[in-house]
Order: C-alpha cells, then structure tokens, then sequence
RNA sequence: GUGGGUGUAGCUCAGCUUGGUUAGAGCACCAGAUUGUGGCUCUGGGGGUCAUGGGUUCGAGUCCCAUCACUCACCCCA
C-alpha cells in the first residue's frame, strides 16, 4: 500500500533543519525589536478580493499562482501569497493610524503560492518582512535596506548585491508610460512574445527582460529614473544620500521593476549568486498607494519580504551553522529493575536543576546505553545498578575525560554544577 | 503550463552500454570480541515488490512504451 506522502513544494522542516530555523527566527526577532518593529500576525486566509486588490488582477501571483477556494458558505478565500496586503488591511480594519501616526511592524510567516517547485521555490514558503506605515520619508525607506542588509550581516551572509530604482509616482509613471511604449513601438514586432503581450498592460516589464534579443533594443530606451517628477526624484536623491551615510554599497538599476502593482518611488532587491536561478533573498518598495487601494485613507508605507529558505540555503552554501550541534548534559544508564524504575525521578531532579537529560527506553545492555550517550554527545553519564543503590552513591563518568567519580546521591546537583562550570 | 535530468537498502551511490547464478559497496543501525562502561579496530547480522504498470524475450534492475514521483530550468518571484 501506498503511503501518504506530502504535497508537492511542501517541506518537512526536520530536527537537524528545525534549530537552524529558530536560531534564525530568534535573530530576526532580536534585530527587529533594536530597531522598533512590533510584530503583526494575520490569518493564514483572507478574502480573495483583499489580493485581487492589493497585488493587482493582471500579477502572475493573482491570475495563476494563488490557492483560491470557496468554504461552505460559498465565500471566496485565498491562502496569503504575500504579507503586505494582510498588514495593511489589519492596520486599517485595527484604525492602528489612531494610535500612532508611525507604525513599524515586522512578521514571520508561511505563505501560499501555486507555482512549479524548484531550487528556492516552493508552494508553502516562508517569508520575514517589515513594514513602516504612515510615513513618506525617504528615512523610511533607508531604514528598511539597513534592517534587512543588518539581518544578513548578523547571520553572516557575504556576497549579497543590493540594486535600487525608482519606479516614479503616478504623476509621472503614466507620462513615461506613453514615451517608453512611443519608443517601443516600431519595433513591437520584433520583441518576444511575452514582450508583446506585456506591450498595453506592463510595458515597464518589458525592461525587465532577460531573452538578448529584447534587451539589446532595450538598450536606448529612455528611462523612468531621467523622467521622474520633481518629487520623485528628490525622495530617490535623498534615499540615495542616506545609503552612502550609512555606508551600504548599490547598484542603480534602471530596469528593476517589481511584479506588483502596488509599488511607487523607491524599489530595491537583494540578490546572491550562491542561489541558482531563483537569485533574489529580499525585494521591498515603497507603495505609497496601496492603503486607497483598500479603500482606506492615504497612508504611504514601505517595506520589504525575504525568503527564510533562500537564505538557509545561502548559509548552508556557505556551510554556516546558524545554531550550534546540541550536547546531552547528563545520560542516565541503569542496570537492573530497581534501577531503571527510578530513573524517571532522577530525570526529573536533573531537570528541575536545568541540565538536558535522557535515559534509555529500551532496557539495553550497558555498553549500548553507552554508545547511545555517546551518540547524543553527553556530558556526563550517571551510571546506577545494584552497587550503588546499596551505597546510595551514583557513578558519574566524564566522557570528555574518560574519567569515573563517585557522588553521593545528596551531591548529585551541585557535583554536576560545579563540574559544568569548569 | 512547457522543456531537460533522475528514480536500485534509512542515506550516498555502483551494476544498465554488451539482458543470463542467491542484486552489491560505503555510511547508518543491531550484536559479539570486552558476562557493569562510549569513541578506534576487528567479526558477524538485519534491512531491497530494483518507482509503478505494460511490452519484447527461453530469461529483464539492464531493452522498449506509458504513468507517477522527485529535481533543475523557462515564466515569475522571496
């Protein structure tokens, strides 16, 4: 018979794997809280519509890659493809702008994509964000490439390449909208087709393009970055002052466009050669618009996502332990009944007083109970047979010695204290 | 959705080209050498519907077809 198995670009995250996440989710958290974002968590499923809206209908994450489906009363729901929608309809369904007119938030959570797996890409993935709501300051977004390149830098990421643009603001997005589609239109024909297809809708993709034939007549194309309104470009000068402030190298990047609708001004990537195809560890921006898109009031906001999985694999190609190899503190071997019936007392004393203890469930021999403490790399082994339940005295190995002590049964703990502080 | 690659022990793989004894290795696991003591060594042991189904053949892990799974890539994204 068959066994069940998983669901294609799922992971089972396995102990081994498991630390390295939460050493790496305690990281994230520690440099969230010096830097004053508070965490926001929302439901794994939202409205459809709440997607639909925020990301924009014509993205490939909402026409093809979301798990919509309808619950029994025929309501309309989508597992979350990506986090900034959900915080930003929390922040404005919670009124979170009364309380504050600056609210950071950050999150680590699961999200939902129906796309072919791959190297770095699955259908249940993991992202950490943050987001700064209420504030068009340029500080903001500066703030944001420093937390997530600082995040990096802790867990000892190298090699990262940071890339910056700005995609203007609707006073001057659509005005340049018409003088790139001007310029590409003579030769429409020959650009790739999803290139032509892009052609009405997203023509800024088109820039975006990696096939050689697209890029090559890209190359005089004029470009937003030399069209920005006044505003605009004084946010991205300002924006580019604070990078060199605070010393973070970038490349500017003309054709970074993001594939959401929701982004205006400021967008930035990082990206690391050690992940394949599937190169980028963050992408962020500013969407100044994305709160009246909800039907809230304006509130301009940037933030950023970074995939946990990508960056785990930067780390294991880099062979970085984000957390180091736990070691058994105490091994309890017994011989005989009496013994092993008051093993789980003694467990529980050496538990109480904080030490990692274990015992044998299987009734082995003591050479294997042995080679079991060895394997879990115990500290100590506290060996109890008949000898000494009659003298009310433990036998204590040091393993790293190779050493056998006797401890009376009252010195148990603090023998092993004063040991372990040596 | 489209293409390439790969499916043999818990893991990593050999065997397939040129079909022919009981399908192998290393690691891991268990036991013994050491009847109450780990790592190293030596000896032994358990574990496989050779992904699944069909076909060719006297005979298929090996050749052919299909299916499924995994994987890499396109597209797009974290």
């Amino acid at each position: 018979m068959a066994t069940i198995r998983r669901i294609k670009g799922t992971q089972d995250i396995l102990p081994g794997e498991s630390e390295q996440w939460v050493a790496l989710e305690t990281l994230i958290r520690e440099t969230m809280r010096v830097y004053n974002f508070k965490e926001l968590r929302t439901p794994v499923f939202e409205k459809t519509e709440l997607f639909a809206r925020g990301i924009g209908q014509l993205t490939d994450i909402v026409s093809k890659e979301m798990y919509t489906f309808f619950d029994r009363g025929n309501k309309q729901l989508t597992l979350k493809p990506e986090m900034t929608a959900p915080i930003m309809r929390a922040y404005l369904e919670n009124k979170l702008y009364a309380k504050s007119p600056v609210n950071k938030f950050f999150y680590i959570a699961p999200l939902f994509r129906q796309e072919n797996p791959q190297a770095g890409r699955l259908r249940q993935f993991h992202q950490f964000g943050a987001e700064t709501l209420g504030t068009a300051y340029p500080e903001a977004d500066a703030e944001m490439i420093d937390l997530a390149l600082n995040i990096y830098r802790r867990a000892g990421l190298e090699n990262l390449n940071l890339r910056i643009n700005s995609v203007g603001d609707v006073t001057c997005r659509l005005p340049y909208k018409k003088l790139l589609q001007d310029y590409i239109r003579p030769n429409l024909h020959l650009y790739c087709q999803d290139c032509q297809r892009r052609f009405d809708d997203n023509p800024l993709r088109i820039l975006d393009c990696k096939k050689e034939t697209c890029s090559a007549l890209n190359q005089k194309a004029p470009r937003l970055v030399d069209h920005l309104c006044e505003e605009c470009h004084t946010h991205y000068h300002r924006l580019k002052q604070h990078l060199d402030a605070l010393q973070i190298s970038y490349d500017e990047d003309p054709y970074l466009v993001r594939g959401l609708d929701y982004y205006t001004r400021t967008v930035f990537e990082i990206t690391s050669e050690a992940l394949g195809a599937q190169n980028a560890i963050c992408g962020g921006g500013r969407y100044d618009l994305l709160a009246e898109e909800l039907g809230g009031q304006p509130t301009p906001a940037v933030g950023f996502a970074s995939g946990i999985e990508r960056l785990l694999l930067i780390a294991r190609h880099q062979n970085l332990h984000l957390a180091p190899a736990q070691r058994l503190d105490v091994f309890i071997i017994t011989m005989g009944e009496t013994a092993r019936q008051k093993s789980l007392s003694w467990l529980k004393t050496l538990r109480q007083a904080g030490f990692l203890s274990e015992t044998d469930f299987l009734g082995r021999s003591v050479k294997a109970q042995m080679r079991e403490a060895n394997r879990q790399q115990a500290r100590f082994v506290l060996l109890a047979g008949e000898e000494e339940l009659e003298r009310k005295t433990f036998s204590l190995k040091i393993m790293d010695r190779s050493q056998q002590i006797s401890v009376p049964f009252a010195n148990l703990i603090e023998t092993l204290e004063s040991l372990a502080n040596e």
